[in-house]
RNA sequence: GCUGCGGUAGUGUAGGGGUUAGCAUUGAGGACUGUGGAUCCUCCAGCCCGAGUUCAAAUCUCGGCCGCGGCC
């Protein structure tokens, strides 16, 4: 299901094949838990030009619900959406304690957030869901710790993982495709262990979890670039979470092939705007008159028409409108950013983009 | 004109002799990364004016100014 095309140092540019059609990698999916983007439609993420997105199935479990699902043919049919999709499996949600109620060697007891019922997450019932949802790529049930946690936490958390990994691949349906996530916190001993663990269980990607949750770049970077040497070459390596522009940059320099991340739309509505020459807040006082766009070399529709003045002024009064305008800014330049790495990839000079990028 | 109540950051308020004058919001900055749809952190900013009592007044007394209500 995947193929590389070409490479620059470790960098690396292919294909993913999905039942849904091709994604171009490396690339970059937002986040749309329940169905949607926030403030951004699946129409528009078309029009953004984005091939895929992710869900999380424990949530859909919950809401619309299975019943439903099965009733309407499948996730895609219900959201009318024929492209790929990745869905998650719920266990991020172990970091939330709203969500978390106890883990388990069967698995995690999470409370749904809409009933507040406690609900017996586990590798076989997750495998389940995420079929009957119809996910093109369904992310294995692991157990993520805060890589700030001890080294007992984590070793348990790699135990979890790999068993739970383990039972997943026995239960799912084998006509879907299944990425395993490797966890072990900060710890290489335990990321190599994990990796090798899930590897030797064939799944048809392996994803680097448990990462940019408050540790620090210079903690977060060094154990990528590691753990991507215990992952196989020839699979998709896959960092969740990860989202801003420059941390983009330097995981694909890494040798990471996709990411997710609620970052860019989150930032948005916060306020933060990603741009070609930096990041920068637009509640910062000095916006109010400022009548340039959000970035003055980017060529989405929110460029075109609007000024950083009228979007300042709808974010202070609060208007709805400036998170949807906003939103969809960041995601376009995400997917632009994305693009032009592919493109430097293939022309053999990924490491010279990445120092242009850092100048700015 | 008389009388009652009140006047504390830009706004809304707490404190009624000794407080680094508290809180909320606004304002200024920062954070946010497999999303609980405005959250978290830091900072700026105030006792209406004057006189008195007291070791000490935002606080008590008197006068002024302003606001709200009542009476003439």
């Amino acid at each position: 299901m995947f193929n590389l095309n070409s490479v620059s140092g470790k960098a690396r540019c292919g294909e993913m094949n999905t039942k849904h059609g091709k994604i171009k990698t490396p690339f970059f999916m937002p986040v749309a838990t329940k169905g949607t983007m926030k403030w951004v439609s699946l129409e528009e993420l078309i029009e953004l030009n984005f091939e895929c997105f992710i869900s999380n199935s424990f949530l859909l479990s919950r809401k619309p619900g299975l019943n439903l699902l099965k009733k309407a043919k499948g996730y895609h049919k219900f959201i009318n959406w024929n492209k790929s999709i990745f869905t998650d499996s719920g266990g991020f949600q172990l970091l939330d304690e709203t969500f978390l109620h106890k883990i388990t060697k069967k698995g995690v007891w999470l409370k749904d957030p809409f009933t507040m019922e406690k609900v017996l997450l586990t590798p076989q019932n997750s495998a389940e869901i995420q079929s009957i949802i119809g996910s093109d790529i369904a992310m294995v049930l692991d157990d993520v710790r805060h890589p700030h946690k001890s080294k007992q936490e984590h070793i348990e958390a790699v135990k979890n993982t790999i068993n739970w990994a383990k039972e997943f691949k026995e239960n799912q349906n084998e006509k879907m495709n299944s990425f395993a996530i490797v966890q072990g916190g900060l710890n290489l001993d335990l990321r190599k262990k994990c990796a090798e663990a899930l590897t030797e269980l064939n799944f048809d990607g392996y994803a680097l979890g448990g990462l940019c949750i408050g540790e620090s770049r210079e903690e977060m970077f060094p154990v990528i670039k590691k753990s991507i040497d215990f992952l196989p070459k020839e699979k998709p390596r896959y960092l969740m979470g990860v989202g801003s522009p420059l941390d983009l940059l330097k995981a694909i320099e890494l040798g990471v092939d996709c990411f997710d991340s609620a970052f860019p739309t989150k930032s948005a509505r916060h306020g933060l705007i990603f741009s070609s020459e930096g990041n920068y807040n637009l509640t910062k006082a000095k916006n109010a008159l400022d009548f340039n766009p959000l970035d003055k070399n980017c060529k989405c529709k929110v460029c075109r028409k609007h000024s950083r003045a009228y979007l300042h002024h709808l974010l202070k009064v609060k208007e709805e409108t400036a998170l949807h305008y906003l939103s969809y800014h960041n995601l376009y330049y995400v997917e632009e950013l994305i693009k032009n790495t592919r493109t430097a990839i293939n022309e053999g000079n990924y490491s010279k983009f990445v120092k242009e990028f850092e100048k700015r």
